[in-house]
DNA sequence: ATTAGCACTCATTTAGAAGGAGTGCTAATA
DNA sequence: TATTAGCACTCCTTCTAAATGAGTGCTAAT
């Protein structure tokens, strides 16, 4: 049995009609609202026939049917067309710019949840930070060296070393001579015992200065593994009915609080090379099992110099996927210009 | 009338069944469970006269009693005694000592939700960071100056300036002189728009690298006010049903998400200076409108230097008190030992 | 191929009855 | 005088059964 043109125009007709009110719909329903001009006996005919092609199931006998997952992804994988509405108002709100990224998140997040009325999430971008660019040490305080590491991408790290008899200014510029020397423009994976050996040998009775310099060296590139993510609008879930009893409720918030489960979705995201910017997890398809109930749609947005990140949205199935992905599509676009104008 | 020891007594045992079960409680339940040794009926004159003096309340006619917001403050305030219990298990989980202070924030409030099923907040501490320590302007790129400006607290701030240009060796020097001699040690209420034109003017053609370089100084300022506040452990309120109904439990998600009512109750907090360290709010005495319906007990920690930084426990008005309030009490001594140990 | 019609299913709603927890009051008791 | 047993009463909760109604599947007619 093959889907012809009726049959897809029915099935469009039972989820968008479920997407709206989230009960499940019946033939006589149908039969209605659309111009196929069918009584609700046919639609029933074709009903049984979508059931059995998997598209859509009953809860219950001698209920209406809903969207099985595969239906869901018909519909987003074929039905989908741009929209344009509504999405001047939030450009307006994000071009109040903000100078500081994490400010910036925080509200592209927090104005996406006010507008699908969904649950939001954004990672910021990950830089590969592979290469020492610069090193220095400067002294702040008697007995307080601060060491400023600059990274690739320019990711700085400050750490404040504590030296207890102080350190005259000529040692001070030795020691930055050697580092800067040794360390300058070199990729991460080419410090080794050796180097490491060699650098605190030279440095003499400071050698504990350089293990903490290189200490803090190791830290950057441990913090670039967790990234940092910002949600928004988590209590949104509890607009959907079939999200909100407590269990499911409880899972979710979980998931959005401790955001490692997030932080996997993001790798995920980022993985995909066949990607072409917007992804669709239907129920089951989400490789997060605390979303099994959910959709999430994640859109992977590229700063310059291979800054990238993901932007998500999770709701009920039912989702209106026609206006959150264009949402998202301009969004993308949004954060381009913004970024392209700095 | 007077509270007699008879009737804090069943005061007492009314309010602790109540915590257990979260159930109305009847006479015949605390005739039966104290060693008071009296009749159900006695117990029901007495209860009468508890409801008349404002310490128990009928949810409705032909119920038991339930603590009112005056029964709680009276238990809180007077029946309280320390325990140690559980409390070894969290020294050690905490004593996995972690070297950044995000961290470690982080950790204290998932353990501290882990330990207590309640939802917990902890915010950063807020140092004044009023005198300007140290600036260094370096060079990191051709065209790119890493600006780095030391506060009072060890706050540092990091900023990339773009000079089309370059700069060389010698200009950059005396940049760093000139704005090392006249803002080190310097209260930023000095800062004012003379000084700045002076410097603005001695460094001539250079006078936008001066002006970014106090923006950073104006925003480190800045940032002071937006307090950093981690949460843990939200969904444990769905552990409570009293909690848990659809629009309690949204409106509680949504203050631990937008953490500005949470950043309100740190200031409130902070502010009180009568405070022996741990204040428990209880119901409507909280000063977050969205916690009317739970209690807040939150303690103020204190490290270094006058970092000052809040912890809170958000749960139900029938919070274990006791538990609660000995677990923070412990915790801070903790905090305590291990700064001190750095 | 489409449709009208009908019997059937099953979740949901409704109303009423039963149950039960707990109270307040009164009269008896120590 | 303080305590208690007993009882009528209230009102929430649970249970049951019936009514409702939305929706289906099937059959026979168009």
């Amino acid at each position: 049995m093959q889907l012809d043109e009726r049959k897809k125009k029915i099935l469009q007709a039972i989820i968008r009609n479920y997407l709206e009110t989230g009960e499940p719909v019946g033939s006589r329903t149908i039969s209605k609202y659309t111009d196929l001009n069918l009584s609700s006996a046919t639609i029933r005919n074709e009903m049984a026939d979508l059931e059995e092609l998997g598209y859509i199931v009953q809860p219950h006998t001698s209920a209406g049917r809903i969207p099985s997952d595969q239906g869901y992804r018909l519909y987003v994988d074929t039905m989908l067309e741009e929209k344009e509405k509504e999405i001047e108002e939030m450009k307006g709100m994000l071009l109040e710019r903000e100078d500081k990224m994490e400010a910036l998140l925080k509200q592209v997040a927090r104005v996406l949840a006010q507008n699908t009325n969904y649950a939001t999430m954004i990672s910021a971008p990950q830089i590969h930070r592979n290469k020492i660019k610069f090193i220095q040490l400067s002294r702040v305080d008697m007995g307080q060296i601060l060491a400023v590491i600059v990274m690739e991408g320019n990711v700085i790290k400050n750490h404040v070393l504590h030296v207890p008899d102080g350190l005259d200014d000529e040692t001070l510029l030795k020691l930055n001579m050697l580092l800067n020397t040794h360390l300058n423009g070199l990729p991460i994976e080419q410090i080794n015992l050796g180097l490491i050996a060699a650098l605190k040998q030279q440095a003499g009775i400071h050698e504990a200065i350089v293990g903490e310099v290189l200490d803090a060296v190791a830290e950057v590139i441990r913090e670039a593994d967790d990234l940092e993510i910002y949600t928004s609008g988590t209590n949104n879930i509890f607009k959907y009915p079939e999200l909100s009893d407590n269990a499911k409720a409880s899972e979710l918030i979980g998931a959005f609080e401790e955001k490692q489960a997030l932080s996997a979705l993001v790798q995920e995201t980022l993985a995909d090379e066949s990607n072409t910017g917007i992804q669709v997890y239907i129920g089951n398809e989400s490789p997060i099992q605390n979303m099994k109930d959910c959709s999430v749609v994640t859109a992977t947005y590229e700063l310059d110099e291979g800054m990238k990140g993901t932007i998500g949205i999770i709701g009920p199935k039912r989702m209106d996927y026609d206006k959150v992905i264009s949402t998202l599509k301009t969004l993308m676009h949004q954060l381009d210009d913004l970024y392209k104008r700095k």
